[in-house]
DNA sequence: TCTATTCTCGTACGAGGTACGAGAATAGAG
DNA sequence: CTCTATTCTCGTACCTCGTACGAGAATAGA
């Protein structure tokens, strides 16, 4: 379950998961490995959804047993952490900063949007407390690497980047949500007609004028960099 | 589980769910109703969290059997949609607009916040698209006439207030997080060894400044106060 | 070769969502 | 009042899911 809320009890111990040792020393040799789960799981969630990733659809995708997959993962919550990991990995860390952090930091936003859409189940992902694995943490390196000229303190650096990150995941999954509903068109009419008929009933002014009037579409990705800007504009200020 | 195999939620028909008449008429009168059903749902949801909430402990809790909580409500993920508009019931609207714009969505925002701790679940069932009920109707109605003065055109007032409430969201959720981080110390010490033992590598210098050089803690509602201000400045300015 | 170790995975259990359908309650028709 | 159509109640059952258990298989070192 990725449900949130008070259940912060569950949780995954980060020096178990991270730190362990990965060489093969004694006893019957492994058959699978932590990176080719991850990649099966990752790969299943892309195309079908987060629901879809079962432990038994991911043992079939590796050809395992079911129970084999706790030999790697001691559970499935940890699995989607090593999954969300495993994908940070494909962010690119290697351009240095150019000493201008609100263009560093607009570059970073636009990367983590490209990354959210490329896999639509991390901003569900993100929703619960996550230990930063080694791809995470190189990829918070390089942030705080650019907001070095900003003067701010440490927890006001990671606070920064929570922000953002947070920012970026709430757009990125009002966007999918957006095309999901206009993927399927009888939503999306009964959608309409739901609001149109709110909006007739005379308690509802502004939503009718709103609907009315709705201004030329923008594009998803027009939105997007105008709030980016905005909340950078607000941060500089800050 | 949605019928039509995508992934995502979107499976409820607002016109079904809202708009349907409510009176009795002829057969077995109701037992319960779905105020009771949805009020226990979130009393379950506030004391335990989303995961505590079945439908065979909602039944429980109601006095009811499990199968007759679907005479309410067509599955689970509907009961979710309940909830949500049920709580926004408890979100004031009385006061008009002020005029001043600023002023007005900032009391809109700690409304929200204060509204999702309260109901800790809420940032998670939220993540998911919900198509808003009469008490959110009411809700955004008073957004939207406070956004009046901004001239802008419905389809950026409803996006305003959609980014609004997804940065609040992403906000508390965070704060959730810490909060429970805090309140479990064996977690919180190993996850602050683990960052520790990264910090200590020698790969990652910036971190193991930024954790170094904390600077003094800000409450949680300072920070949210300063990213928000920071926020309306930019909308502000756009 | 023997043994300790490590991995594999069939079986099984309990929890969860919900389809089915029999029974119970009720309003209106006669 | 009786009959019938309607509407609600809920026990039973099925399927899916996460995962505990433990027996068997493979392997490295003694």
């Amino acid at each position: 379950m990725t449900g949130d809320g008070k259940s912060g009890a569950a949780g995954v111990d980060p020096e178990q998961l991270w730190l362990r040792p990965t060489a093969h020393r004694r006893g019957r040799r492994p058959s699978f490995s932590r990176e080719a789960i991850t990649a099966a799981a990752v790969a299943l969630a892309d195309a079908e959804g987060l629901e879809a990733v079962t432990m038994r659809r991911v043992a079939a995708e590796v050809g395992a047993g079911v129970m084999s997959l706790y030999s790697y993962a001691p559970d499935k919550d940890t699995l989607l952490e090593l999954m969300v990991d495993h994908v940070s990995g494909e962010l690119p860390v290697a351009d240095a900063p150019s000493g201008d952090w609100r263009a560093d930091l607009r570059t970073i936003a636009h990367l983590q949007r490209a990354h959210m859409l490329r896999h639509p189940w991390l901003p569900a992902a993100l929703s619960t407390h996550r230990v930063p694995g080694p791809n995470t943490l190189a990829f918070l390196e390089h942030a705080l690497a650019v907001l070095r000229p900003t003067g701010l303190d440490g927890a006001a650096k990671l606070e920064v980047f929570a922000q953002l990150t947070a920012f970026v995941a709430g757009h990125v999954a009002h966007e999918i949500a957006q095309g999901a509903a206009s993927r399927s068109p009888d939503r999306a009419a009964a959608e309409a007609r739901y609001l149109a008929t709110v909006a007739a009933d005379g308690q509802h002014p502004e939503l009718a004028e709103a609907l009315a009037a709705p201004g030329r579409p923008l594009s998803p990705e027009a939105t997007f960099t105008r709030f980016l800007d905005r909340l950078l504009d607000g941060l500089a200020a800050g």
